[in-house]
Parts: C-alpha cells; sequence; structure tokens
RNA sequence: GGUCGCAUAGCUCAGCUGGAUAGAGCAUCUGCCUUCUAAGCAGACGGUCGGAGGUUCGAAUCCUCCUGCGAUCACCA
C-alpha cells in the first residue's frame, strides 16, 4: 500500500471520528517546493460534508494524523491546504524495498490481451524523410511504453509496396535510368529509386507544360500527359499479373528494402509482423458483402456501396467502387480483421498515421464498431501533426524533403564535434567514438521530437541545429554517464552497494525530492499508456535528471564521512541511473558508459 | 461553408482527474571547475495563459461564442 492509500483511509477515518460525516474520497497533491511538506491534501472538497472553517477542519485533521499515522512526521495547514511531513523512514523503506527490482516501475505482463502498434508504414517508391521519423520514434516508443505498461505488443508495418506511385518510379528508371542499379552507382536502393520518383516529376511537368504551349487545356493536359498515361498502364499491367512489371517491380522494391532496412537499424526501430499492401489491396471485399447483408451498408444505384454516417454527424463514405473495386477504407477495414485472424489475442490497435487522416480513421473505426467487432472499441489512432520546413511543406517529388539518413549523419557529426572540443575521450577508439557519437546525435534527434505533445506540428529549422544542452537527449545522457563513473569509482574504493541501509540515517532534502521522483515512476509509465503518450516519460526523465544534477552538485557522493550515508547515495545514484536507462529505453534512446 | 486539431515568456515547450504566487530549456545578464565528468549547478531578467462571456469557494484547465493558424470533407492512397 502507498502513502497516499494509507493516508486516504487515515483521513475517511478522522472526518468519521472528529465530524461524524462520510467523505466520498480524498483530493491530494505534491506540496508546492514553497511549502514544508511532501504531500498536501485539500480541504476544500470536503466542505460540502463538514461545515466549518477550512483551516480549522485541517489543523483537526492534521492533529489526527500526527498521531494516528507513524508516517506524518507533521503538519502544517496554509488556507484550505493540510501540508503534510512525511518521516525519512517512510522514504527508506521504500527505498530498499525496490532496490533489489530489476525494472522498477514496469507493470507485471498481467493480461492475456495484446494489442498491435502499426508504425512506419512506408510507401516504397522513395526514401524515409523526417516525417517518416517522427512516424517510427512515436509508434516505436508507444509500444515500448504498453509493454512497460503490461501490454502483450505486436509491432507492426503495412508496407504500401503497390500502386501508381510506384509504378512512376518504375516507369522513369524504364526510361532514362540506363540499367542503373545500387550497386553500379553505389547509392542506396530507396535513395536510388527515390530518384527517379523525382525524375518522373520532373518529366511530367515537361510534358505538361508543353501540351499547354500547344493549346491544351491545363486540366486535360494533366491527366493526358503520355508520361501517366504510360504509368497508368503499367499499373494495369501489375494488377494483371504481367511478368515483365511484375519482375522489375519486385527487382525495384527489393532494393528499396535493403535501403529501408539500413534506416531503420541506424533508427534503432523493429517490427514483429509484417503486412504488404500487395496482398492486402484486395482485401475488405467480402466483409462489404456481410456488411450489406446486415444492413451495416447500403447500395446505390450505380452498384457503388457506402455506408451512411450521418447520424454521426459525419456524411456518406463509399466503400465499394461501381465496378466492384476497393477502396482504401475497404483495404482497411480488410486488414483490420486479417490481423485479428493472425493474432487472436489482439483486442486493440493502435495506429500511428498523420493528422491528415483523422477522418479516415475516425471513419474506419466506426465502421468497424457497427460491423460488430468486439475488439473496434480498442482502436486508437496515434495522430501526430506534421513536420514542417521553414520553407514549407516537404514533399519528396519535389525534392524539399530532410532525408532521414541524412539527417541521422548530420547530428552524430555534430555530437562529434561537440564531444572532440570537450575532449574527455583521448583513449576511446575511434570505433567507440563513433558508436558513441551515433548513440547522442540520435539521443538529440529522438528526444527533440519525442518530448512534444503529438499533436502539435513541429517546425524544424535544419539551420538551426538541434540542441544539445538543456533540456535534450544528451542532457539525461551526460547524467546517466557522470553516474556510471560514480559507480565505477564507488566500486573500485570498495563501497558495498548491496548492504540493506539503516532506517535511522537523516536524509537531506535533495535525496527526498530524488525519492519521491523516483516513486512516481511507476505511475507516470501507466500516465503515458493511457495517453499513448511518449512526451509523459520524456518529461519525467528530464525532471528525475534535474533533481538529480542538483543533488549531485550540493551533496557530496563519495566524499561522505558518515559510511552509512555514503553507501546509501551510491545506491541511490545507482537506481537513479537504472529509472534513467529503462525510461530512456521506453524512448528507444541508449545511454552511454561515459560521454 | 461543415467537421477535427492547435493557440501559455522574445524562441521551443511542460502544466495529471479544476486548487496555493503559472513552470522548464534556449537566448540575455551574475556567480561557481586545487573535491565524485561545467553537455553541469546556483541566481537574475522575462507572462493581461489568443479574445469575450459563463459555471465554481477556486479556471491556463470545464461550457458557449469569437479570432488566428493547420488539417480534412475524392469511385487517390
Amino acid at each position: 500500500m502507498n502513502i497516499q492509500e494509507v493516508l486516504t483511509i487515515k483521513v475517511k477515518e478522522a472526518i468519521q471520528e472528529l465530524f461524524s460525516a462520510e467523505l466520498p474520497n480524498v483530493e491530494f497533491q505534491p506540496t508546492r517546493k514553497d511549502f514544508n511538506g511532501d504531500i498536501t491534501v485539500v480541504v476544500f472538497p470536503m466542505l460540502r460534508v463538514v461545515k466549518g472553517n477550512p483551516v480549522q477542519i485541517g489543523t483537526q485533521i492534521g492533529e489526527y494524523l500526527k498521531k494516528e499515522v507513524p508516517e506524518v512526521a507533521d503538519f502544517n495547514v496554509v488556507k484550505g491546504f493540510l501540508n503534510l511531513v512525511i518521516a525519512d523512514a517512510f522514504y527508506i523503506n521504500f527505498f530498499n524495498s525496490i532496490k533489489e527490482e530489476a525494472h522498477f516501475g514496469y507493470a507485471k505482463k498481467d493480461s492475456k490481451e495484446a494489442v498491435m502498434v502499426e508504425y512506419s508504414s512506408p510507401n516504397t517508391n522513395k526514401p524515409l524523410h523526417l516525417g517518416h521519423i517522427r512516424n517510427n520514434l512515436l509508434g516505436y516508443s508507444v509500444a515500448e511504453i504498453l509493454k512497460a505498461a503490461g501490454k502483450k505488443v505486436y509491432k507492426t508495418q503495412i508496407i504500401n509496396d503497390r500502386g501508381i506511385h510506384i509504378c512512376k518510379s518504375m516507369l522513369a528508371w524504364q526510361r532514362f535510368g540506363n540499367g542503373e542499379t545500387p550497386e553500379s552507382t553505389g547509392l542506396k536502393g530507396d535513395k536510388l529509386v527515390g530518384n527517379y520518383y523525382v525524375a518522373f516529376d520532373k518529366a511530367y511537368k515537361a510534358e505538361v507544360a508543353e501540351l499547354v504551349t500547344n493549346g491544351t487545356a491545363k486540366e486535360v493536359a494533366e491527366k493526358e500527359a503520355p508520361i501517366l498515361v504510360a504509368a497508368q498502364d503499367m499499373l494495369r499491367k501489375w494488377e494483371a499479373g504481367d511478368a515483365e512489371v511484375v519482375s522489375l517491380w519486385k527487382t525495384m522494391n527489393q532494393w528499396v528494402y535493403t535501403g529501408f532496412e539500413v534506416t531503420y537499424k541506424n533508427m534503432g526501430v523493429d517490427f514483429d509482423q509484417l503486412y504488404y499492401e500487395s496482398n492486402t489491396y484486395l482485401l475488405g471485399k467480402d466483409v462489404v458483402t456481410d456488411g450489406l447483408e446486415k444492413g451495416v451498408f447500403f447500395k446505390k444505384e450505380d452498384g457503388s456501396v457506402w455506408i451512411d454516417l450521418t447520424d454521426e454527424g459525419l456524411d456518406e463514405k463509399i466503400v465499394l467502387r461501381s465496378d466492384g473495386t476497393a477502396v482504401y477504407m475497404t483495404q482497411d477495414i480488410g486488414t483490420a480483421i486479417q490481423r485479428v485472424k493472425d493474432y487472436a489475442d489482439v483486442s486493440g490497435m493502435v495506429y500511428t498515421v498523420g493528422n491528415e487522416q483523422d477522418y479516415h480513421f475516425k471513419v474506419l473505426f466506426l465502421i468497424l464498431k457497427k460491423l460488430g467487432f468486439s475488439w473496434a472499441e480498442n482502436l486508437f489512432h496515434l495522430s501526430y501533426g506534421m513536420v514542417d520546413l521553414p520553407s514549407g511543406k516537404m514533399k519528396s517529388r519535389e525534392g524539399t524533403v530532410v532525408d532521414a539518413d541524412d539527417l541521422m549523419e548530420d547530428m552524430a557529426q555534430t555530437a562529434a564535434k561537440i564531444s572532440e572540443e570537450l575532449g574527455k575521450l583521448e583513449d576511446y577508439s575511434s570505433e567507440e567514438k563513433d558508436k558513441l557519437y551515433r548513440m547522442i546525435g540520435m539521443g538529440a534527434l529522438k528526444y527533440y521530437i519525442l518530448k512534444v505533445d503529438p499533436k502539435k506540428r513541429i517546425l524544424f529549422n535544419p539551420e538551426e541545429s538541434v540542441d544539445f544542452q538543456g533540456n535534450t537527449g544528451p542532457f539525461i545522457q551526460y547524467t546517466y554517464a557522470r553516474i556510471q563513473s560514480i559507480l565505477r569509482k564507488a566500486e573500485s574504493t570498495g563501497v558495498h552497494v548491496s548492504t540493506a541501509v539503516s532506517v535511522d540515517i537523516d536524509l537531506h532534502e535533495k535525496e527526498k525530492e530524488l525519492l519521491k521522483q523516483v516513486q512516481i515512476f511507476p505511475d507516470t509509465i501507466q500516465l503515458a499508456a493511457e495517453n499513448y503518450s511518449p512526451a509523459v516519460i520524456a518529461n519525467y526523465t528530464y525532471d528525475l535528471v534535474k533533481e538529480f544534477n542538483s543533488f549531485y552538485q550540493n551533496v557530496s557522493i563519495l566524499g561522505e564521512q558518515d559510511e552509512q550515508k555514503k553507501i546509501f547515495r551510491v545506491q541511490l545514484s545507482s537506481k537513479v541511473s537504472k529509472v534513467i536507462q529503462d525510461a530512456f529505453s521506453l524512448l528507444g534512446v541508449e545511454v552511454p558508459e561515459r560521454m
């Protein structure tokens, strides 16, 4: 039982005893730093049950608690706030009880229910860019957070490997490629293919311009440009299974996959299961037929099938074309159902997709609910804002993107530059340095992106590099490294960290603050999971680290004369570093032994 | 036009189910490396929480309206 639960019972008891009244619940908040105390009971809400002066009521409750609850060492009342001072022994007991836990704060895997988290889901016609980085980091992190909160998680992505955009790259390569391959050019496969996507757009625009010059209306020219018609023709051939087209498609997609693999590895993300749109794009049609019988959908005269969502404040949405072919929505319905077939324990899904698709997912979830799937109640669209540049939106086909690989490389180089200037790692080999610089660079980038609320759009200015000081990933990594340094030194000087600490020691104010911050880690993980928010973890970790640094600068650890206190401080530091490491692992950020 | 989202210090962001004098970082300015890593610490400066009403003992937080920005409303995906 934690202190709040104990106090809740005792406060209710006090109200019963002192005022013969029934208190429905007790409201707590951490005591503000400028007041004396650790936890505060808010008296105002009690006025509904107990009539009187809040200060007097608070004082009476305080006296009762001080007498009846050993953990309450003292109290004071300010206006309607009853500030309680919790005894040091309580914190020390808490610390001793969690000290040996491998992953303090992680919930036990209790639920048999699994969640499938989808993220990344790239198109195979171009390399990944900064927008994909946000998507990947969010999806990966939310998956890790859900795991830590006790859920079983499957990470997945649906690879958009077919469609007109793919054919555009293919066609441009056929026309302008001269048989180039990743091997012959030394280019990463996704980069090579992406170049042809850009080349297609260039050629297409030139053709449109030419048609317009010759008197064709712009709208007509945009539809009839020969290269576009050729791409559409290629898509039809692909759908018909044309051997030559399919072979080219396979070859070029493989180039892209090989390239993506490198990017994912550098980003530090992974997947448990892959879905390919080329396998799933025909799914969902039979479900529509079922739904039609059930009356969930209706058919229009031209044969197209729709759902009427006007009762929900939305409009009508098509689920099957008049020619009987599937649309985007049909596929997504089919794919969702397929996933539950593949993984029977899946009882919920998270879709990490940009906020321009808010409407689509709203509709998709509604349809699945109307079709009566129990798991449809647990669908969540992890919607995030766009990453824009000062020059505006990123557009792959116009080449105005911040490339994922380039950005990660830049981050590592910035980290290298700063590290070299500080010059603390002269004895590291170049391999060790390189590994460390990547870790720090990625730490900066990941933290920078994950610390902000997913809903907010990010304006990314490549000119102003991502920070390495203050509320940043490297700041937190640095603190971790610093603690490791202390631990190494402690070990070499023979401090016995396994010894239990006596409850009799007096806690320094900084130690107490640190313990309070450690204590809320489990709740923080649950909160982050409930809100699907890595930002909650990021901000928690920052607060913890700030607290530790303050402790570190104000209190001597290894220089402490009292052996008990010294051991306790080393143990506390060790535990804090473990929490930092675990919290950062939920963000997909690694921590270094030195930096 | 309808719907959804966002708006907090010069800049970038926190602020949990309504609670005390709204918090960090960056930038600017002061101090602190002969003691455990100064990517740090301690401090100063900086706010009509977009605007107006309302609910409440109490509103950045909840409700209504308005303004600004973004997204979306395809037999594209």
